[in-house]
DNA sequence: GGTTCAGATGAGAACGTTATCACCACATCG
DNA sequence: CGATGTGGTGATAACGTTCTCATCTGAACC
């Protein structure tokens, strides 16, 4: 910059203020500053600048997997919220391990991220906490962690579940089970916050529209840890294998839903004259399989948006209580629900 | 710092060796200085210290959309192998629009990334140039750029779009169809860079096998822009209604491939009974529709893994020419394609 | 016992920006 | 005409680090 305010024949300062666009600079002498800037291929230094200003024009953005459909979705939303407001995305993916979450969380707090949007896992949520005190603001993406004061963008999970089961009901089923990953069982955490608040919103869900339905021992047909597609196929084998195997299955993601088609069709069973299917998650490709399926869509690349919208307005200074935001849920009815033709269906 | 150092009763400098990991520093100097960084609740400022080096451990990745399962899962193997050797990854969306690009590049070069990963999009790819010669490693993802020295990684979609119309061939197949996105026409370009490199290759293996096999007029079944689910969709329904249909379809990727599956059973035909496909890129519902579709699997993730290794040897200064890197594709058959029933197969 | 050398330390420069302040010219206003 | 702004400018401090250099200590070596 020195030698671009030389060559302009001004003090460094008013390059600054030409290059940089803050203070007053006179048309003439910007001219001459933007000329010699071009002429020596000045390129501005960001990090310099952010170290002054204190401002990174940047989000950290910490997810679970960007390989997995709803996540990618949700880090496009995040990504065009954030360039529309002139904001960089540095992004992390912890694969479930609060560990991970925690060391991702450090460094991009080192990195001096304006705001971080986190989808966070399992563990102790306290570095999240830290961060937020020490004045780097966070959004909660997906998932809610109880007795924690943060802003969240998700769905209703809970909601959305007990309706899915209730809808299997009026179907006539009685034998409903569920496959589901996240609610693992090896984990030391209290009760209260074993697996991510998806998996257990979802389970509980589940178990509500149950009971409401007064099916005996739900549990019994409910599958955890089968978080990806040969898990779920395992589980859902499993199920199909049993003693009284249940006429319909909720799936908790789409993953789970593509084993557990697998697994249905290579015990030789057709959805949905043996067995129905509702899952969560409009993947593309539940509108093209024999049969459709019938899913609970989510907006994640609107939950993605929303989040940093939300995380954006934190930065500029907005000092509101934290809020949790849900975004509605579409159940789009297609064709793996049948009536159940199973007569034993009282048991 | 200045305050850590201050309790700790050492200098700042000495402070900074014990905090940076450089120079020397004696061990009960360095506890103390650690002792009082955490009761202090110090925290690096990371951009600061990219100021001096001059390495921001940071690598810019350039897409054009995340939200396509291809580029997710290469994005993932990008993140993993820039994590494992220390860096953090600036991810940036295109929508394959050149000014965006552009724009994307000068913003990543401003905050000084090491290096940037780039699956490049069709327009003038000087801006790539001009950072690799001002010192700015830049390897290119999945799509290669004719006339340019730049590192980069792909697979051979020529000769794999090649075996694949011949697959079809052998199967006896003669009015065999592309559809594709990519291709524009609308573009301004020299005649040799129209588009993005993958479907002009793909397209021109497509040309070449069927030339091989001596078909007529090929480009009759060709399809292009086709882009999204919906494209295709028309793009299929098209060919389907035209005299002469095709009996065999070659997708160039698995959104075009889930359009044209919608079309096919739309229009009341099935597969592979009516018409054959192939497609590229082995998206995980390929395994579940019925049939399950024969597809070109490519090592999405691992195009990233290497791109990222090969960037990072550049970054250490690796001074070779650039190099051109092939990852093999793997064709898998499933039960998309049967022998060709149409007696009319000499059209 | 002097020379050599490595380890440890501190003072202060350096990195490339923005922020602060003082100053000037000039217009505006009463 | 003097007081009061206001836009433009430059010198220099500031940001939070790392880098450079000089100095000191003590051990090892012949």
């Amino acid at each position: 910059m020195a030698e671009v305010a030389r060559t302009a024949g001004v003090s460094t300062a008013t390059a600054g203020r030409a290059l940089g666009g803050y203070g007053s600079v006179s048309p003439e002498a910007r001219t001459r500053v933007l000329a010699a800037a071009k002429e020596l291929g000045y390129r501005r230094n960001d990090l310099a600048r952010a170290v002054i200003t204190g401002r990174s024009d940047t989000i950290g953005l910490v997810v679970a997997d960007i390989d997995n459909p709803f996540f990618a979705a949700a880090v496009r939303g995040v990504s065009d919220a954030a360039r529309a407001a002139g904001y960089e995305v540095l992004l992390a993916n912890t694969d479930e391990d609060p560990h991970r979450e925690r060391s991702a969380v450090d460094v991009l707090l080192a990195r001096r991220v304006d705001g971080l949007i986190v989808a966070p896992t399992w563990g102790d949520p306290e570095h999240l906490q830290r961060a937020q005190r020490s004045g780097t603001p966070v959004v909660l993406l997906d998932r809610r962690i109880e007795g924690v004061d943060l802003d969240t963008v998700m769905v209703d999970n809970f909601e959305a579940s007990r309706r899915a089961v209730a809808y299997l009901v009026d179907a006539g089923h009685r034998r409903i089970a569920m496959v589901t990953g996240g609610t693992r069982r090896s984990q030391v955490a209290p009760p209260g916050q074993r697996g991510v608040s998806t998996g257990r919103d979802r389970v509980e869900g589940f178990l509500r529209g149950a009971a409401e339905a007064g099916l005996q021992e739900p549990e019994r047909y409910l599958r955890t840890a089968a978080g990806t597609p040969d898990l779920s196929q395992r589980a859902t084998a499993d199920l199909l294998a049993g003693h009284e195997p249940p006429t319909a299955l909720f799936a908790s993601d789409s993953r789970v839903a593509l084993g557990a088609v697998k697994a249905i069709r290579q015990a030789g069973r057709t959805i949905p004259d043996h067995i129905s299917l509702v899952a969560f998650d409009d993947a593309d490709w539940t509108g093209v399989v024999t049969p459709t399926i019938t899913v609970i869509s989510q907006p994640a690349q609107a939950l993605g948006r929303r989040a940093a919208e939300m995380l954006l307005e934190r930065i500029s200074g907005a000092q509101e209580e934290p809020r949790e935001e849900l975004l509605p849920t579409v159940f789009i009815e297609r064709d793996s629900v049948a009536p159940c033709a199973d007569d034993t269906r009282g048991a």
